[in-house]
DNA sequence: TTTTATATTTCGAAAATCTCGAACAACTAG
DNA sequence: CTAGTTGTTCGAGATTTTCGAAATATAAAA
């Protein structure tokens, strides 16, 4: 098995960062992972192919918006809050309010 | 000439206004026009081929970030300050402070 | 008016990235 | 071992990015 690749705080961009929210898919999880916690890709459930999912959220996890441990078959994402908070103070903050009911419709089954 | 495009307040979204901060040119842009205000394309300066600054300019006009206006031969940017705060409160001034700390690498050609 | 200079955009091609189906890999249960 | 679930990787077509060259717009000089 390949380990993923998480950066160290201190790698993070904020250009990086900001680039990986600037996506309708990619804001949709974050705002999930901010309301409920560690979700799996699965649970995340976007409305995208697998395969694109897969790609939005090693878009994330590379920027160092989130972080993704391995338990059993899942992948559980979370969002790396404090990391984000102590590099960008307010930034997560401001986005996840500004989010709204803008992009992609989130259906809970 | 063909006529420049800008969006309705309505029509600028979360997503495309982070996606176009999400680069570090065009990060430095905005922090010039936030420093000092209306600004040609030749006084920001960016040490990026000027093509690639016309391309930037526009990622930044067109998802509502900036407005340009003509003045003799030369292009004034600024931004939409009251524009993206009614929209997303908060936002421009939590990443202004954030890119103030870690200011983007600007290649030499 | 014609030429020259300045400011910026558009064109075009190579490189990089995005989307998504198909194949693959890792783990669990039966 | 086989089947089922979860998620990643591969590969091709579409889109985007970069940047030199050519084009456009305006002003000023000759």
């Amino acid at each position: 098995m390949r380990l993923v690749f998480h950066p160290d705080q201190k790698d993070i961009s904020l250009a990086g960062v900001l680039y990986a929210l600037g996506d309708p898919v990619r804001l949709e999880i974050v705002k999930s992972l901010a309301e409920r916690g560690e979700l799996s890709c699965a649970a995340l459930d976007c409305q995208v192919p697998k395969s694109t999912m897969s790609h939005h959220l090693r878009v994330l996890r590379e920027a160092g918006v989130l972080c993704c441990r391995k338990e059993g078959t899942q992948h559980l994402n979370s969002l790396r809050q404090s990391d984000l908070n102590a590099l960008f103070p307010g930034l997560l903050e401001v986005v996840l309010r500004s989010v709204g009911q803008r992009s992609c419709p989130l259906r809970l089954r």
